[in-house]
RNA sequence: UCCCCGAUGGUGUAAUGGUAACACACUGGUUUUUGGUACCAAUAUUUCAGGUUCGAGUCCUGGUCGGGGAACCA
């Protein structure tokens, strides 16, 4: 191994992960050709979200780096549960993280009539079956592990009787769950799986694209290595709960003699304080906990980008998170970190107060306004500058003011003085409180010499806070969210139900908002940071001209321990 | 009870028989017109017991712990 110690622009080889290695062997044995082709196989019946996410950065950024393409098939073999809503979904959203399926898109129900001759085929020689028994009854042949099972009474029907009783269920002469077709296997076999496992069953649902041209559909073992094998897939990049199906998914391949894709399995992504299950995440919507598969608190993709979150701070999780076999669970604080890190460089800066009291600057002239230039982004040159206006009533943060502060306190308070950002320093004068107690006014007084860039009064201000002009202010509704569950493994309690968990504030919605007017016209899609108050973004669906709603897609860092 | 897979700081991921490293989190500091950013520093790691070897996180054996596995779901 050569080291670079004394070679300053050595760049520092980046390891490869286990498949990386794999798709370099492979590459290199000359195997498939020097081709690398993936699939990304969601079954359409949900949303797409964050783990998700992770297997597309998988299995389209591995073809990527290696000069191949990648397929989008969608798995469509469960009629009963699909939908074309839920095909539109997953397409949007795989584009919308940055990726093109350049190898084509597909559906298993295109493979209807192929995967019939293959299980002709496989009847043909011997090697399935069908049974008549109940789901019952096959189930409690089965054994259990370390239990062989026993054979169905008819798993020895002759090859024509197998051919002329599947084509019957095939035509719909026979109910739903009185035949199936098996897999002639092994009932002893270590794998579960392997004992001679269903491949057809028989169900009178309308298929949201063949319709009612089939009453029989595969099972998933049956269609899914096949399918690769048809798209001559070379690598099929799964999760690890697919490893018990790898010698089936073999079997299938080498009995029937078809192209050798092959399965590697990884970990899937794990998140603490959600849940990652589209079943689950269903019922959320379902029950009216969370505003739909898009409500910003959900870990789905939707919902990720309505809340703010931009691809590209996804797919630098999903590059940070890495790939192995072992099980993880990923802090969510990583994932607002990459969302962070991607915003801070891009995000302009605008100022909006979202709990507004009155600041009034004594010593300015009443019905005066003047413009001051500020930044857009003091991490982006290019960014430019913009002018905001200035004058003797302003709105500051409620929880910039405290009546009695420390020496820590670098906000306004009796005695303090604080630099309002790009404009002025101010010192305080008087405060005002209603017959609650709660104060409604700061008065303060500006030092005029003190402004923003030209600042030769000499006054040192600890703090900085942001502020809007109280007559150019636009009004806004801003959502502040918080983790949808409390528990930060909602699902790894026995006997307790996820729902449980439901964290009940986790949506604050803030009326009242005072905005900079430049956000009169927010961008749609533009993530905007409210200075030291966080990212926002407007919410696709009930932001609207007159009537602007802002969600938060994560506060910024907050170093002050206060 | 049987089969498969895994085990490296708080969380992830690397080290491919040769000095256990990187990121996030946490803690402290410097800079700062965002208590942000940036920068610096500090804390902290190989599941256990044997074995092979000059040398083991890595290979072997066994244990322990964790995950997955019996659906006419995918």
């Amino acid at each position: 191994m050569s080291n670079h110690l004394n070679a300053e622009d050595a760049t520092p080889e980046k390891s490869l992960n286990f498949i990386e290695q794999k798709l370099e062997a492979d590459l290199a044995a000359g195997k498939h050709g020097g081709r690398i082709l993936t699939r990304f196989p969601p079954e359409p019946n949900g949303y797409l979200h964050i783990g998700h996410a992770k297997a597309i950065c998988v299995s389209f950024g591995l073809a990527e780096k290696y000069g191949g393409k990648t397929n989008l098939r969608f798995d469509d073999t469960n009629p009963e549960k699909e939908s074309v809503e839920y095909v539109d979904a997953i397409r949007r959203d795989v584009r919308w993280l940055g990726f093109e399926w350049k190898g084509g898109e597909f559906y298993t129900s295109d493979y209807f009539d192929r995967l019939y001759e293959l299980a002709l085929q496989l009847i043909d020689d011997g090697h399935a079956y069908v049974d008549n028994q109940s789901p019952d009854e096959i189930a409690a042949q089965k054994g259990a592990p370390g239990r062989a099972g026993t054979a169905s009474p008819f798993r020895d029907r002759a090859p024509a009787e197998n051919r002329r009783l599947f084509e019957e269920m095939k035509r719909g002469e026979c109910e739903e769950g009185s035949r199936v077709l098996r897999a002639k296997i092994d009932m002893a076999h270590d794998n579960m799986l392997m004992r001679d496992p269903v491949i057809y069953r028989i169900k009178f649902v309308e298929h949201h694209r063949t319709g009612k041209d089939w009453v029989i559909y595969p099972m998933y073992d049956f269609a899914h290595g096949q399918s690769d094998s048809m798209e001559q897939i070379t690598h099929s990049l799964c999760s690890l709960e697919f490893e018990n199906h790898r010698p089936l998914y073999n079997w299938f391949i080498s009995t029937l003699g078809i192209y050798p894709s092959e399965q590697t399995e990884f970990a899937r992504l794990n998140l603490n304080y959600t849940i990652m299950s589209k079943r689950k995440l269903l019922r959320l919507v379902e029950d009216g906990a969370v505003d739909g598969w898009d409500d910003p608190r959900m870990p789905t993709i939707s919902g990720l980008r309505r809340r703010g979150y931009t691809p590209q701070a996804i797919r630098e999780f999903a590059e940070r998170v890495g790939v192995a076999k072992r099980n993880n669970v990923i802090d969510y604080s990583l994932l607002e970190w990459a969302l962070r890190d991607d915003l801070n460089r891009r995000a302009p800066r605008v100022m909006a107060v979202l709990r507004p009291i009155k600041l009034t600057v004594l010593n300015y002239p009443e019905g005066e306004t003047e413009w001051l230039p500020t930044v857009n982004n003091p991490e982006d040159e290019e960014s430019g500058t913009r002018e905001i206006p200035f004058g003797r009533e302003l709105w500051m943060e409620a929880e910039d003011f405290k009546v009695e502060a420390n020496k820590k306190w670098f906000r306004l308070a009796p005695g303090k003085t604080v630099r309002l950002k790009s404009a002025f320093i101010v010192e305080y004068v008087d405060h005002v409180v209603d017959s609650q107690g709660a104060v409604t006014e700061v008065q303060v007084n500006y030092i005029p010499n003190s402004k923003s860039g030209q600042d030769v009064s000499g006054v040192k201000a600890k703090g900085t806070l942001h502020w809007v002009e109280a007559s150019h202010a636009v009004d806004a509704e801003v959502r502040l969210y918080d983790r949808l569950f409390m528990e930060a493994e909602p699902e790894g309690h026995d006997g307790r139900d996820y729902m449980e968990f439901v964290n009940p504030d986790s949506l604050e919605i803030v009326s009242g908002c005072k905005l900079e007017p430049s956000l009169a016209n927010a961008l749609e899609e533009t993530v905007y940071q409210f200075t030291r108050l966080g990212y926002f973004t407007t919410d696709s669906k009930y932001s609207k001209p007159g009537h602007l709603v802002f969600n938060r897609a994560v506060t910024l860092k907050d170093g002050w321990k206060g």
